[in-house]
DNA sequence: AGAATATTTGGCCAAACTGCCAAATAGTCA
DNA sequence: TGACTATTTGGCAGTTTGGCCAAATATTCT
């Protein structure tokens, strides 16, 4: 197998810097249960709804979810549900860090 | 089973952003290969040597490595080997992502 | 002790991040 | 069209990040 480049070390701290946020993580697990408006997340994590549309913005550039639109709203899903596999990653590195 | 608490989001977050950048990610994968020293692994990432003690520490602070002392040498060592699923995961998140 | 080597720490600076508010945009409905 | 709702965008302020250099610290060896 080749070394790994810059460039994909590069690609892969992207996708870990989007979930690198607790606001992000608890939308993701949010949209891990159903696809979910921007208000409804907006409720969920307490914050300016401004500021849950920029996360939920950066997670789409990171392809981690994906947004379609419905009338006035904006349902937000999960685009790769094989994310999840990362809380149990998380746990365990946690666990093993006791 | 309880629903995640904002401070275990915070946690969680914590060591995502330990990994979420690039030379860390170099740095994790050297250490899998075998334990190093600081010179060698400024060799491999290319960057000042306070740098990457930088990075190191802040790796160690997260519980995703260990440092012993050798004489004038530091080696780090990864703690949790359970880390390198991360790679994986995010293999799977940029396959998905397509 | 003094010289040499390996690492860490502190300081600096430019860039990125994250929150809020206000304004702009898009869609629905009377 | 005009009012209303949902979301996004732009801008501001305070904080964090990540690189380098210089200085401090720790260890070894003569």
């Amino acid at each position: 197998m080749a070394r790994t480049t810059q460039e994909q070390y590069k690609a892969q701290a992207r996708v870990l810097k989007a979930l690198a946020h607790p606001t992000r993580l608890l939308l993701v697990e949010e949209l891990a249960r159903h696809p979910r408006c921007v208000c409804d997340l907006r409720d969920a994590a307490g914050l300016d709804i401004s500021t849950v549309s920029k996360h939920l913005s950066l997670l789409r550039n990171a392809g981690i979810v994906v947004d379609e639109k419905r009338g006035l709203k904006v349902f937000y899903s999960l685009k790769t549900p094989c994310v999840l596999n990362f809380f149990k990653c998380v746990e365990s590195v946690r666990a093993c860090s006791k």
